[in-house]
DNA sequence: TCTCCGTTGCACACCAGTGTGCAATCTACT
DNA sequence: AGTAGATTGCACACTGGTGTGCAACGGAGA
């Protein structure tokens, strides 16, 4: 009894729960990004699990989505606002940030597909956040010039996002080369001279 | 029996009945742009008629779905070949196809979301046709020197399109304004510079 | 008037996914 | 050894959509 606390990880029980509960996350994002209508009983096999025990760890089909959806969310704002912080031209912050944004991107990837039908608005609202930090940026970039004016900073946002998860969601998606695809492409939408954009995804690579 | 042929309309009874058909295919394109998992119900419901009559026009939810897709390739291909003989400049032709397009994608955006799952591989076999003129349109744009070369032609005119469904999708997509957004966002990811993309929206509104 | 034939309304079987219940099993901790 | 708890394997009921069968209705055409 050296231990009077309640969650000193409990040594082993807890985290081996915990093993299989990520797991199951992890293996939840990759399948359903496969296919977005993929049913509890492909999760639980694809984690090596029984379908019983998935409803062990999340009630209902909508709690798995939410939890995906709450780490995804987590992990965007992070960098968003780290990002957002900086006083580098909006451009280039734009450049870092989908530089570090890619890879959670790619992982999140089929947020975008579920984002319509059934848990759509679920995943809206829980994204609701993001899209705020992301027009934030955008706008600051139209009021110093270096973002095109054509589109309101809320829309071009979402539009200048969504091609980013359009390319993760493309085939050859993976490794360096998307991420560089993703972030001139969204750049150039963005209203962003080409050589500039060039520029800016060689400093950071 | 003044009438020896076989298919003069024979008056009323098939074309009442082709008015039936067409207005579950037009109706079908609005209940599945709004919800692509919509049963048949939904459909028959929406255009006014029993479940049991969609079934008498089309055997399965496939049949439909396919009528519907072939149905866009052939209005889209006819927009396509046409644009793509035209000797203009490539971004020239771009706007044009786009602006020209543009009620047709917006009729079809649904398409893009029943791409995947389950109808996705008869869809993108349909599609098939009017990628490939896509990127040839863009090919010819990138070997002018008009179009940037960040991206190769086949995957630039799959994201440049997509951005398009995607703003087809957006919330304020009716109306002209929607077409001149899409128009200028696709240009400017295509590599057209800004005042350029304004001046050939401007020459096409 | 009588006859097609599209349409209707109801029936049914079928399937796939969801969520729950419960006894059995295995394993880490005491 | 004993126990708590996660996991398993099987059961079940429920839902919702699909596709089919069939008798009945109703209007246009012979």
């Amino acid at each position: 009894m050296c231990n009077n606390g309640v969650v000193p990880t409990e040594s082993s029980r807890v985290r081996s729960m915990n093993e299989t509960r990520d797991r199951i996350l992890d293996v939840a994002l990759d399948v359903l990004g496969e296919n977005p209508d993929a049913g509890m009983g492909d999760i639980a096999s694809a984690a090596g699990v029984v379908r019983r025990t998935v409803y062990g760890h999340f009630p209902s089909r909508l709690d798995l989505v939410r939890t995906l959806t709450e780490r995804a969310v987590t992990e965007m704002t992070a960098v968003l606002t780290e990002v957002n912080a900086s006083d580098a031209e909006a451009d280039a912050a734009w450049a870092e940030f989908i530089a570090r944004l890619w890879p959670v991107a790619h992982r999140y990837r089929v947020l975008l597909a579920l984002r319509r039908g059934e848990y759509g608005e679920a995943i809206h609202g829980l994204l609701g956040p993001v899209d705020e930090l992301l027009a934030d940026l955008v706008k600051r970039g139209q009021d110093t010039d270096v973002f095109a004016q054509h589109l309101s900073a809320g829309i071009l946002s979402q539009v200048a996002y969504g091609v980013v998860f359009a390319i993760a969601d493309s085939d050859l998606s993976n490794g360096t080369l998307g991420a560089r695809a993703a972030t001139i492409t969204s750049l150039l939408m963005l209203g962003v001279p080409e050589t500039r954009a060039i520029a800016l995804v060689g400093d950071q690579p």
